[in-house]
Parts: structure tokens; sequence; C-alpha cells
DNA sequence: TGTACATCAGTGAACGCGCGTTCACTGATGTAC
DNA sequence: TGTACATCAGTGAACGCGCGTTCACTGATGTAC
């Protein structure tokens, strides 16, 4: 609800999103506090101000991003291979968050609000990846973060471009078939 | 071979060094063309007389890291596990070249050594991913991408800290029983 | 309903600093003769 | 072996710029009465 005037009344969202919109286009280095105000339109202070400082709004962009995953992933049917699509295609539209929340060195990773994100993410998480231990024979410890990395993985190559991947192409169905390898056994 | 005096001799080499420790240090945005000559102990202008900018450096750690995998890679038994964890072994103890080698962003994609080094890893890798195809009900395509994933997906999260590993364990002792569940058939 | 006041989100001018870049230079090295 | 010269890797002083930070301020909002 952005006021008009003297307080902007949602300087935090219109914050965050000129920091994601500035690092998808100039990557985790390519912005300023400073820039984050040109792009929301406030004085240059305001940023510092409302986050402290550029530490403040990583945080700010790994807690939303926590907070995003879970809600896909609650959304998913609780089994390996819908979880892991849907992890895939949070990873893929939410590229940004998605490289903030997996360098911890780059926020607070003590911040109380980001913890219960984190926290309410990784339990779902651990969830739908357990799902896969029923369908194999490891383990379900290792089962569950192989589920997990098979789907970081792909998701990670997926965005850095390392596969030799059809432009325009749909991740969530190029994963489709690979994450299913997990749970194919051998005749 | 630094050689004393007025040139250096091995400006390269110690530069590089000096961005990787940096990048360790302080994150892939904590560090400066002068900063790497401070470290260096050579005049502030120097690196950016022969790398040209930033982007130079890390096109200079990229190619570094993909013939040091390649290297890795080469060295391993030419089956998907033994690839794998080389794979992870080569991602946890070069983190730096492992970070930047994956943003492709970073770096001048186009520059020729970085393109020999490139294709030279990705061939062993394919090769090495591709011994895991035999143990599947997949298509190759799939299960070499599977491979992939898995080995990238264990290493980032292990490096980025998202597991719940113990202080001080051994990265590729933690994915041999992982990167195992790939090859597991059902009973 | 109206008034007084405390709070605090956001302002804007001013600052000092480290940065990348420029450019005339220095001096080590390799080659020609 | 000695001399002259071209090359070019690296130097260092100087520059302008964008940055984060400081701080006295402004004015919108909520609350007490």
């Amino acid at each position: 609800m952005p006021k008009s005037g003297y307080h902007h009344g949602d300087l935090r969202r219109t914050i965050v999103a000129a920091a994601v919109a500035a690092i998808d286009e100039s990557g985790l280095d390519g912005w300023s506090l400073r820039e984050l105000a040109r792009r929301a339109g406030v004085s240059h202070a305001a940023p510092a101000h409302h986050f402290g400082d550029k530490t403040g709004v990583l945080t700010a962009i790994a807690t939303d991003g926590f907070t995003l995953l879970a809600d896909a992933l609650e959304a998913a049917e609780p089994d390996f291979l819908t979880v892991g699509l849907s992890y895939v295609d949070f990873a893929v539209h939410h590229p940004v968050h998605f490289a903030v929340m997996f360098q911890p060195g780059l926020y607070r990773a003590d911040d109380e609000a980001l913890r219960r994100a984190e926290t309410r993410a990784g339990d779902v998480l651990r969830k739908g990846a357990g799902a896969a231990a029923a369908a194999s024979k490891g383990t379900p410890e290792h089962t569950t973060l192989a589920a997990w990395s098979i789907a970081h993985g792909f998701a990670n190559l997926w965005i850095s471009g390392a596969l030799p991947s059809t432009p325009g192409a749909d991740a969530v169905e190029a994963a489709r078939p690979v994450l299913r390898t997990l749970l194919n056994p051998r005749p």
C-alpha cells in the first residue's frame, strides 16, 4: 500500500524489488544502496535508513526467497517428483532469490525472520525429498540427500547456462525425466 | 619463476592467486584491482595493465578452474562414482574457482583460452557421467544429466553449508553413499 | 470533534575515501649487427 | 664478445567519480486528553 507524501508506506517491498531487479541485471555486486534509492525514487539515504546496509537488503531477499520456496513446496503433492519439479520451478523463476539464499555469507544468517523462513522451507523440503526414500534401496538419509542434490544441481546447472539447452525450453519439463532417473530401478 | 627487479616475471599467477585468496576471504565482490596489487606487492596499476579489468581476472580464474577440473577428472577411473567423487573433491577444495566457473556472467565466456579449457573439462565430464548410463533404465542423456546434477548439487549444498554436516567431516566420504543412490536398483 | 504532542520514517547537504583510469616514465629483456 | 636499439611489462603521480555515512531537519501518523 504505497502512501502519498513524505512517508513511503511500503519502502521495504519497493527497495527489495529494486535490489532483485538490479542483481538480475548486473549481478550480485552490480548495485549500491544509492542505486536502489534511484530505482525506488526515494532519497539516497532511505535504503540505509531502513535496512542499515547492503547485508540487510540481502537478508530481506533471502528471507523472501525461503518464504516463497516454502509456499511453492507446500502447494505440491508430497511425492519426490512433484516436490523436486517445484523446487526447480522456483529456482528458475526466482534465480536472484535462489542465488542469494545459498550464499549464506552474503546475509545475516542469524536474523530472526530469516531463520523462521529458512526452517519452514527446510522442513517442507526434507519431507518432500524424504518421499523419494521409499523408492530406493539406500538409507532414507542418503536418498533424501540424493533427491535434494539432484534437484538443486539441475536447477543450478540450468540457471548457469551450463546445460546444452534449447533456447526458450521449459526447465521443469527438461528436469522431469532427469529427476525420474533417481527412481528408476534397473529392470 | 618470479624474477627480481622491475619486471615481475609471473604476474599472472601472482595476481590470480591474490584474487582467489581475496574472494575466499571476502566473497565475489569483496575485492578491487588495487587490493590485488597490494596483496601481490606490485604497483596499483599493474593488475589493470596485465588483465584489463576485473572481468579479465575472473576469466583467468575460470580458465584455471576448468583446467584443474579436467586434470582431476582425467586422473579418475572412468566410472560414475569415481568421477563424481572427484568432481565433489575438486569443488570442495577449490570453492572459489568452482563458484566463478558456474557464473558465466562474471567472465568473458568467449575468451579463447577459457573456451579450450572449458571444452576439455566438458568432454571428460560427460564421459564420466555417461558411465552411469549403463546402470540405469533411463536414456543415456537423462542419466548423464542426472549424474552431473547429483554431483553438482551435492557439491554446491556442501560448500554453501546447507547440509547438516559434522564440522571437519570429509565431503567426499559424505558424498559416496549419496551418489551411489543413483545406481541403486530397487530389489 | 478538536488540539497538543511524541514518534519516527524519510530528507538532503556535506564529508572523506577508495576506486578505476590516464599517461608520461623507467628499466629489464631480446635481437641485430 | 660488445654495442645499439626496439619492445613492452610495470611504475607512480594525478584526476574525477560514486560510494557509504553523518546529522540536523521535516512532516506524516498515532495517541492522549
